[in-house]
DNA sequence: AGCACGCCGACT
DNA sequence: GTCGGCGTGCTC
C-alpha cells in the first residue's frame, strides 16, 4: 500500500486534499508540490504524510515535488498551523502568504540569473545620430566584467537603446549568474554601541538567547534611546552564524533606520517591506531559507519568513496597529512573533515608550518580564504636557490664540514648531449654510473631505473623489463652507500668521511621491525655525531635535469613541507625538487644544508617566470585561443590502450561545456602508481563548456547509483591531 | 479561487 | 439556430 499525502492549496478552501505519493518519492510537511487539481495542475504544500486515505474517491498522484527539501522549515510551517487555527483563516492561505510569489505560482526557487551586457563590436558602424547608442557601446566596451541591464537603465539608458545594439550584434548578454554579493568581512563592524548606565542596567536584564524562550516587554521612554539597547544586545549576544528578525512598522522602515542597523552590521543587515519588487523579495526570501546568518529588519510579514537559525526576534513599538493585518489573514505579527520566539525557544524584546495594555497585562501576569528605560539620553528633559481649554475660546482654523502666539515665540527663538491635526485635506466636510446638506460619499456612509490644493471631494473610504464646487450642489446657495479641521487649513491658517517662516506639512498627501518624505525631512534637519504640520505620521519614528514646542489642534476625538480601544490609542498617539519634542537640550513644551480639559484621561496625560495611565485604562478594561481580561472575536458579514448580512450573523447567533460567552450584535458597522457594501459585525466576548476558538471552528464548519448567496460574505476577526 | 456546466436572452 | 450572460457546484 502506497503513502498517501494531505495536501493544501492556495485557495479559500477550509479543508486538505489527499494524494498518492509515488514510488521513489519522499515526501515531508512544507514541501511544494505539483499535482493535478480538477482539470488543472496546481501548486499545493504537504501538510501532513501517511494519513488515511479517505473513503469512496479516487485519489490522484502527486505529479512532482518542486524541490527535495521543504519550502516552509519546520518551526515556520508550526507557526502557521497555529496561526491558521487560531485566526481560523484556511490553512492553505496562510501557508502561502509565507512564500513569495515565484514560488505560490509554482517557478523553481532560484533566482532569475543577472544578464551582464558587454560589447562584441565597435561603435564605428552606428550611424551619427545614434549618440545614446554609441555612448552605451562606449561605456560597455570600457567595462569588460560587463554591466547588468539594471545599471544600464539607472545610468539613464532605455531598453530600446540596449536592444537596438543587440539587433546589430554589437553587444550580446552572458547569462553567468551574478551570484551572492560577498558579505563585507565582520572586522569592519566591530564597534559596539555606548550604553548609558540606565541603558547598561537595562541590557542586563535581557536574557541571552542561549537561554531559550522569553519575553521582555522593554518600556523605554522616547529618546531614552531603545534603538541603542537593540543594537548592543545583536551585538553582544547574537553569534556569527545566527539570524535575528527585527519588526518595525512599515513608516519606521526609513532609510535612516537601516543606515544605523548597517554601522554596525554591515551587509549582514537585509530589509523586508512593501516597496521590494518580487525578484528582491525572492532574493531575500532564499537567504533567510539558506539560514544565511542575516539580521533582517522587516515590517508585518517578514514574522512569515523561513527562517532556519533565528535566535532573538525584536519588536520595535510593539503597540503599533499596524502589526494587525486588517483583511484576509488577519494575523497579529506582535503575537506571532511571540509564538515564534517559543517555537524556536529564543527570546523576543518587545519594545515601546506606549506599550499596548495586552503587552503590559502580560507583564504584570509575569509572563513577559518589564525591563523600564526611564531616563532620556543625554540627559534630555522630559517635555512638559498643559492642556489648553478652548471651549470659550475664538478659534482660527482651529487653532487658539495662546497656541498661535506660543508657536511665534517658539520661531521667534530659532527653535521649530510641530503641529498635530488628526486629518488630512482642508476639511473634512463641506456644508449648506443655507439647506444643511453635506457632501456625502455615493458608495459609503461616510462625508467627502475638501481637498484644497487639488479643488477635490475626496472620501477616506473608498477610492471615490469628484471635482470640488462653489455652491451647494443641492440649492446653488453659495452660503457652503468647510467645517472641521484638515492639515490643510491648518497650514494655511499657520502660513498666513507667519508669512516669513516655512510651513511644512506632513501627510499622505504631501508625501506620496517617492523620495518627497527625505526632502521634507532634510528641510526641517537643517535646524532653521520652520512649523511642522501634519498627521499621525509626525508622531511615528522621525527624530526633529529642532522641535521645542507641539501642538495638539483637537484631542477630544479620542476621548467619546464607541470602540473599546480609543482611549489607549489616544495616549498613545499624544504620547507619542509630545515625545518629538524637545529631543535635543531644550526643554519641549506639548499643548494640547480640547473642550473637556477636565476629562480624567486628560489629567493623568499631563503627569505624563504612561504605565500610571496603562493601570487606569486596563482597570476599566477590567470593570467593561474588555480584552485582555476576555478574548474576542468578530464575525463580520459584508452583504449588497444591510438586511441579508444581519440575517447571517442573526442565523448564526444561536450557535454562540454558550456558558463564559458574551455576544453582542449583530449590529450594522460603524461605517455601514463601503464601497457600496453594507457590513455588519457580531462581537463575540469570552471569559476563555481555547472555548472561543473551539466554537469559532465549530461555527465556521457550520457555514462551510451551508450555501449563501453569492453576493454574501462573511469573514472572522480574532483580537480585533477595531470594533467599528 | 478557478473552472466547467447549465439554462435563458439578442444576435448573424 | 448559437453566442454569451453569470448562478451553482466541485476540486482528493
Amino acid at each position: 500500500m502506497s503513502s498517501i499525502a494531505r495536501i493544501a492549496l492556495n485557495r479559500p478552501l477550509r479543508r486538505l486534499f489527499d494524494y498518492r505519493i509515488p514510488e521513489g518519492l519522499s515526501l515531508a510537511p512544507g514541501q511544494r508540490v505539483q499535482i493535478p487539481f480538477g482539470r488543472q495542475q496546481a501548486t499545493g504544500l504537504v501538510v501532513d504524510t501517511n494519513v488515511q486515505p479517505p473513503e469512496g474517491i479516487t485519489i490522484k498522484p502527486v505529479s512532482a515535488a518542486a524541490e527535495d527539501w521543504p519550502a516552509l522549515p519546520p518551526e515556520t510551517f508550526r507557526l502557521l498551523s497555529w496561526a491558521s487555527d487560531y485566526y481560523q483563516h484556511p490553512l492553505g492561505e496562510c501557508l502561502f502568504t509565507a512564500l513569495p510569489t515565484a514560488l505560490r505560482r509554482g517557478r523553481p526557487a532560484k533566482e532569475k540569473p543577472v544578464l551582464l551586457w558587454s560589447a562584441t563590436g565597435s561603435p564605428d558602424t552606428l550611424p551619427t545620430n545614434a549618440r545614446k547608442q554609441k555612448a552605451l557601446l562606449g561605456w560597455l566596451i570600457e567595462s569588460p566584467d560587463g554591466v547588468s541591464e539594471k545599471e544600464i537603465r539607472r545610468a539613464g539608458y532605455t531598453r530600446a537603446q540596449i536592444k537596438a545594439l543587440q539587433d546589430k550584434q554589437l553587444i550580446e548578454a552572458d547569462t553567468r549568474n551574478a551570484g551572492h554579493q560577498t558579505t563585507s568581512s565582520p572586522e569592519t563592524h566591530l564597534r559596539t554601541p555606548q550604553l548609558s548606565p540606565a541603558q547598561q542596567e537595562a541590557a542586563s536584564q535581557l536574557a541571552h538567547p542561549s537561554e531559550g524562550f522569553g519575553a521582555s516587554l522593554l518600556y523605554g521612554i522616547t529618546g531614552s534611546g531603545k534603538t541603542e539597547l537593540y543594537l548592543h544586545y545583536l551585538k553582544t549576544n547574537l553569534e556569527a552564524e545566527q539570524q535575528a528578525l527585527v519588526l518595525v512598522p512599515e513608516i519606521n522602515l526609513t532609510p535612516q533606520t537601516v543606515a544605523r542597523f548597517r554601522h554596525y552590521f554591515g551587509d549582514r543587515i537585509v530589509v523586508w517591506h512593501s516597496a521590494l519588487n518580487d525578484g528582491e523579495r525572492l532574493s531575500t526570501w532564499l537567504k533567510i531559507r539558506n539560514g544565511e546568518p542575516v539580521i533582517l529588519i522587516g515590517t508585518r510579514s517578514a514574522v512569515l519568513l523561513p527562517f532556519t537559525k533565528l535566535n532573538a526576534i525584536i519588536v520595535d513599538e510593539e503597540h503599533d496597529s499596524s502589526y494587525k493585518q486588517g483583511e484576509g489573514f488577519r494575523y497579529s505579527a506582535r503575537d506571532m512573533a511571540v509564538y515564534r520566539a517559543h517555537l524556536n525557544a529564543c527570546p523576543v524584546i518587545l519594545g515601546s515608550a506606549t506599550p499596548s495594555l495586552e503587552s503590559y497585562h502580560n507583564a504584570q501576569q509575569q509572563k513577559y518580564q518589564l525591563i523600564r528605560l526611564e531616563e532620556r539620553a543625554g540627559n534630555a528633559l522630559p517635555p512638559t504636557i498643559s492642556l489648553l481649554d478652548i471651549r470659550s475660546r475664538p478659534l482660527e482654523g482651529g487653532m487658539s490664540q495662546p497656541a498661535l502666539d506660543a508657536i511665534r515665540k517658539t520661531i521667534d527663538s530659532g527653535q521649530q514648531a510641530l503641529v498635530f491635526v488628526n486629518r488630512r485635506g482642508f476639511a473634512p466636510i463641506m456644508m449648506c449654510f443655507d439647506c444643511g446638506h453635506m457632501v456625502e460619499c455615493p458608495r459609503c456612509d461616510t462625508r467627502l473631505t475638501y481637498h484644497r490644493r487639488d479643488r477635490a471631494m475626496r472620501c477616506h473610504h473608498c477610492d471615490y473623489q469628484a471635482a470640488a464646487t462653489e455652491h451647494c450642489p443641492k440649492c446653488e446657495s453659495d452660503a457652503f463652507k468647510p467645517v472641521g479641521q484638515g492639515t490643510e487649513r491648518t497650514e494655511d491658517i499657520l502660513a498666513a500668521t507667519l508669512p516669513d517662516t516655512p510651513i511644512v506639512r506632513v501627510d499622505r498627501d504631501s508625501t506620496q511621491r517617492k523620495g518627497s518624505i527625505q526632502k521634507i525631512l532634510d528641510t526641517v534637519n537643517t535646524g532653521k525655525p520652520c512649523v511642522l504640520v501634519g498627521t499621525q505620521m509626525l508622531a511615528k519614528g522621525h527624530d526633529f531635535p529642532g522641535v521645542t514646542l507641539v501642538v495638539v489642534v483637537n484631542a477630544d476625538g479620542g476621548l467619546f469613541s464607541v470602540d473599546f480601544r480609543a482611549p489607549e490609542q489616544l495616549l498613545q498617539t499624544l504620547l507619542q507625538v509630545s515625545g518629538r519634542a524637545g529631543r535635543g537640550q531644550m526643554p519641549g513644551k506639548v499643548m494640547v487644544q480640547t473642550c473637556h480639559s477636565d476629562h480624567p484621561l486628560l489629567q493623568t496625560l499631563c503627569k505624563g508617566r504612561y504605565l500610571d495611565m496603562a493601570d487606569q485604562l486596563l482597570a476599566e478594561r477590567e470593570t467593561g470585561q474588555f480584552p485582555p481580561f476576555r478574548a474576542m472575536a468578530i464575525f463580520r458579514a459584508e452583504a449588497d443590502t444591510m438586511e441579508q448580512g444581519l440575517q447571517l450573523l442573526d442565523s448564526i447567533k444561536p450557535l454562540t450561545q454558550a456558558p463564559g460567552i458574551d455576544v453582542w450584535g449583530p449590529l450594522p458597522a460603524l461605517i455601514a456602508r463601503r464601497a457600496d457594501r453594507h457590513r455588519s459585525q457580531l462581537i463575540l466576548n469570552a471569559d476563555n481563548r481555547k472555548r472561543l476558538n473551539i466554537l469559532l471552528r465549530d461555527i465556521c464548519n457550520h457555514l462551510d456547509q451551508r450555501k449563501l448567496p453569492g453576493n454574501v460574505k462573511w469573514m472572522i476577526d480574532v483580537d480585533p483591531q477595531e470594533t467599528g
